[in-house]
DNA sequence: CCACGGATTGGCT
DNA sequence: GCCAATCCGTGGA
């Protein structure tokens, strides 16, 4: 459950590039989270890209708005939306500013701090093994598991609050590309990206 | 196992 | 007023 790795945290280089490369290269990173001296902590299994210019489904497809400004800032910032009345979903903005492109996270695997997250999703400390595979297994899920709300809208993924861990790529044999979910628009783009045979993966 | 629908806030028309 | 980058519970096969 520890990682034994050593991992550097990922710079404004790695996220200024384009979108499809970052949302690949995000596979099998790790995201941390740290508030209140406590670590919570993922490995990135299953990622959407979203572009405004060319993607209706994308937020900054109607242009700049309060609500998806953070989105045309340069890459490495957190754009987080509130959804259906209910969820908050997180996102890695990528690119040059202005662009308004970023990656949406939908599931990671648990690495540090599951006790916490099982209590966030659930509100108790014992859980069954399914519910254990349902603890971020999606965008709402990961927030809630890690406790990602409005608050944490615009942070910088270069500070020391939320952000990611450099990890070794995967290899492009063990990423499945398929077509994004949950939308109505746009929905022939194949934009979301998972590690093949990961049980955290949303859907196959 | 799969399909369907309700919950519930806030952004945009 | 409409509807959403979701989740979960219910009901039927």
């Amino acid at each position: 459950m520890n990682p034994k790795f050593k991992a550097k945290k990922l710079g404004r280089d790695f996220y200024t590039r384009e979108l499809l490369t970052v949302a690949k290269e995000l596979l099998g990173k790790i995201l941390v989270k740290k508030e209140k001296g406590k670590i919570l902590s993922g490995r990135i299994v299953e990622v959407e890209a979203y572009d405004g210019s060319i993607d209706e489904a994308a937020h900054t497809y109607i242009g700049k708005t309060k609500r998806n400004e953070i989105m045309f800032r340069a890459g490495g910032f957190l754009y987080v939306y509130f959804t259906y009345g209910a969820h908050f979903c997180s996102n890695v903005v990528t690119g040059d500013e202005g662009k308004g492109t970023a990656v949406l996270i939908r599931a990671i695997e648990p690495v540090e701090g599951i006790e916490v997250m099982v209590k966030n999703r659930y509100g108790k400390n014992l859980v069954s093994e399914k519910e254990r595979y349902n603890l971020t297994s999606g965008p709402g899920k990961v927030c809630q598991a890690l406790s990602i709300t409005k608050k944490h809208y615009g942070y910088d993924l270069t500070g020391d609050k939320i952000f990611l861990l450099d990890q070794p790529m995967i290899k492009p044999d063990d990423i499945v590309v398929a077509k994004r979910i949950g939308i109505k628009k746009s929905v022939d783009l194949p934009w979301r990206f998972y590690i093949k045979d990961n049980r955290y993966v949303s859907r196959k």
